[in-house]
DNA sequence: GCAAAAGTGTTGATAATACACCCATGC
DNA sequence: GCATGGGTGTATTATCAACACTTTTGC
């Protein structure tokens, strides 16, 4: 472990400190930021927190120390907010235009914070957000916020509070970067349990993909590309028939996601 | 014009200060490398520059100032090698790797230039590097390398000399990049003059997805999509049939390009 | 029985693929 | 004429998209 390492781990204590980012430790002006997604009754959630000193929630994130590849840094915010350590993890896109970050809300955030204002500037810099996104499965995840100065929850994709910054436009660029590449991206296989029904994974598709799926059609295409095997179970949802469960065949979906799968081919 | 900016326009005039990076000026540790593609004679090129001081060719890049937006940094470096102004730029992927550069490389290289080594200590920092691509045309483009210091040349993408750092592996990326996307990404009509034959188009197509593809079917295809007009011309080419000329209808394209087209499904 | 949702089957339209054939050009 | 490569046509196959019909379940 490097002395960096060590420092950071200390600092994964302090949770005021993750507020705060020390130069000597950090790449100065850079930052990364998570788009945590998950799938849970029926519709597409993401994770966000909330500094207690602010009234604007936000995207999990943090910076990238001097000697760590970023996608360490994403994994660490990652196991901070989820307590996971393997995760679907992609980098898809940076942000850094100038005005992305009104400074008046971060002066009145720091304004409200404990810190010192001398010491502590970077909220008054301007940043380079490297944007991650990562799949989870929704039940494996406990939050982990600390109660005493932020708070996390998720939220339904399509009902989110208002965002600091810009992170709204960083959430619909992911979305829409999944959109296009909904093929290579394996979004039934990262999001569901291991044993799901045909109804949640098309539940899957259409949220990113924006539009209705014909059930049947759906059903027949995910069936031939044959990846995943029906379960001789069924799962009670009410009043209904009820439905096969299925599961994924690991080899078979990562040729899949290798070659890119077509899916109902009317590119969204 | 800000300061900086009027600083940033004074570098471009002393091209021995592009290899410094002042901290007050730059912001520190992060870096922009530009894929710059052109299509000519029958194959992809890429434009890469190189110190005379060194011995390996690398992409063109830069370094983001301050209160400089990274696309505007990107233009900037693309202005310096090609002396064009508009140019299709997009970013594709950031690489921040620990070891990606070769501390030895920068150290050899700093030894070689003039440069005083206490104040210039950048070679020797960790970068994080926004990787963009651009596509060009290529008979547009005046190489503009400064003799003193440095060169520039066209490479074909499949004979290329050995390469700075992790440089190889941006450009693969970059490729690779284009090839998921290759539906979305108007390569024919940013590489191409507006004057064009339906085999040099094929010929783009091929280098980029890697596999031949049906000179008859591509051509039915294209035609049948509806964005490109052919023309009452023809181009001499030797001892074959003259081939058509065609063009882009701009306003078809830009709807096509944002609905995505689909080429051969066979999806690479 | 009825409503709601799941599973299976059918069919016409569309698109991909693999060719065969003819045309123009320079030597 | 012949080699080379461009342009047009066609037949086969695969895939999409729309919809009818059946099954299961709780009330």
């Amino acid at each position: 472990m490097s002395s960096n390492e060590k420092i950071i781990m200390e600092k994964e204590k302090v949770p005021v400190d993750t507020i705060d980012q020390d130069p000597d430790i950090f790449i100065p002006n850079v930052s990364v930021d998570c788009i945590i997604l998950g799938f849970h009754a029926g519709s597409l959630k993401v994770l966000l927190s909330k500094f207690k000193v602010s009234d604007k929630w936000m995207l999990p994130g943090g910076f990238v120390a001097k000697d760590e590849d970023p996608d360490e840094s994403a994994k660490r915010v990652l196991r901070e907010k989820t307590g996971l350590n393997d995760i679907y993890l992609k980098q898809f896109y940076f942000f850094g235009k100038k005005g992305r970050i009104g400074l008046d809300e971060n002066v009145e955030m720091l304004k409200r914070s404990k810190l010192n204002h001398d010491k502590v500037n970077w909220p008054l810099d301007r940043f380079i957000s490297l944007g991650y996104y990562a799949l989870v499965k929704y039940n494996e995840v406990t939050l982990q916020a600390d109660e005493e100065y932020e708070e996390a929850a998720w939220f339904d994709i399509n009902q989110m509070p208002e965002l600091y910054a810009d992170h709204k436009e960083i959430i619909d660029t992911a979305t829409f970067t999944i959109r296009r590449q909904i093929g290579f991206v394996p979004v039934g296989y990262e999001l569901l349990p291991e044993k799901f029904t045909m109804p949640e994974l098309r539940c899957i598709y259409e949220a990113i993909l924006g539009r209705p799926i014909d059930r049947r059609n759906f059903q027949r295409k995910m069936l031939s590309i044959g990846y995943i095997q029906p379960l001789n179970e069924t799962r009670k949802v009410g009043a209904h028939k009820s439905p096969n469960l299925y599961t994924f065949i690991k080899e078979k979906y990562d040729e899949a996601e290798r070659f890119g799968i077509q899916v109902m081919s009317n590119n969204f």
